[in-house]
DNA sequence: TTCGTCATGTAATGCGTTACATGATTAA
DNA sequence: TTAATCATGTAACGCATTACATGACGAA
């Protein structure tokens, strides 16, 4: 019961189709929500359905029709309420730290080269996250964006991403530094 | 298939039941997962009939009786591989970050509300982590710990754990100062 | 002619959440 | 006597993932 509301929150910035929406999932909105594809298609048959959303079948030559959608009043209404009850404490579910967290019983080798590999991950995410950040506020610094601007919570969400994957490098890389270390005092015993 | 694997390496620190290690999934372990003890006790009877894990029973005056679990050999094993294995990429999953997109379309005075809720949550959780942290390296400082210490896994992921709540916090911070800088703006007009 | 992009789904299975259930002990 | 802690589950439902499916266009 809370996708519905990630997807009414990603719809705010204008009428989509599925396929552009899987597309800001995998980037941009995935700093706060992941999802597969298959599951928006769901979600959006489902939110017409319940009046939150309302779509319109876009003919084009040359490429298979699109269904756009926007939020309804009735959706702007389910997010406010979404807004006004209690959030559950967010959860991280990382592959990564499990791993790390069995540390001392697995090949440091393979560890290292996980973690060197999610670190150059984290890069390419700050890397996007920056120029999206860019490209949103455009002419004006950040404090005058966030001063005057008119739609600044996707700037606020990504800004989260921005730290959250500078946060991962910065722990990857440092992970990697005392494993090696690690790794070299073992060898010379 | 990776909440066992996250059962499997929390059980690396010794002998424990479900109760305890709902405890645990519930403070520590709750920065790179988190579950319901309900899901627990289905995944270590899981667990056991796999032969990952061997539980034996523990009868106690005064209490119920429990059964506490340590990881076998095979479990080891199936460790290994789940390291070798490439991770999928972590996600997060944000309930106040949904709401914060939407920071434009919904009332800005709830928002601050429930961001300052979470920065009071996320320093309680900093709190906490420290003073894990320090109970884990004892007398020595974290450097002569990462070095020597036989037991980093835990200590590792907690550091990623500490930084990622402050993350939250600052942001949450900052996000507060924003919107109530554009709501003392807007009450200007 | 092969790959990537655009575009949307179904079906099966598995994982996760919510609600419900029990029952004794100890501290306030 | 009320609440918290200890201790472990079942059942129902809903959400999420994986695999499968289609089909046309344009670029290399």
């Amino acid at each position: 019961m809370a996708l519905r509301h990630a997807v009414l929150a990603a719809l705010l910035d204008g009428e989509t189709n599925g396929y552009e929406l899987a597309k800001t999932f995998d980037v941009g909105v995935a700093n706060f929500w992941y999802t597969q594809p298959q599951q928006l298609y769901a979600e959006l048959t489902r939110l017409e359905k319940d009046g939150l959303i309302s779509g319109r079948e876009i003919v084009q030559d040359n490429r298979p029709n699109k269904r756009v959608f926007r939020v309804t009043d009735a959706g702007l209404a389910e997010l406010d309420d979404f807004a006004a009850a209690s959030a559950k404490p967010s959860f991280v579910r990382d592959d990564l730290l499990v791993k790390v967290q069995a540390a001392d019983h697995v090949d440091p080798a393979v560890l290292i080269a996980q973690l060197d590999e999610r670190a150059t991950f984290a890069q390419a995410k700050i890397d996007l996250f920056e120029q999206l950040l860019r490209s949103m506020r455009g002419e004006r610094t950040e404090e005058e964006f966030l001063h005057e601007g008119d739609r600044i919570g996707p700037y606020l969400t990504c800004l989260r991403g921005l730290a959250f994957e500078r946060g991962n490098r910065d722990w990857c890389r440092n992970t990697i530094t005392i494993l090696r270390h690690r790794q070299a005092a073992t060898a010379q015993r």
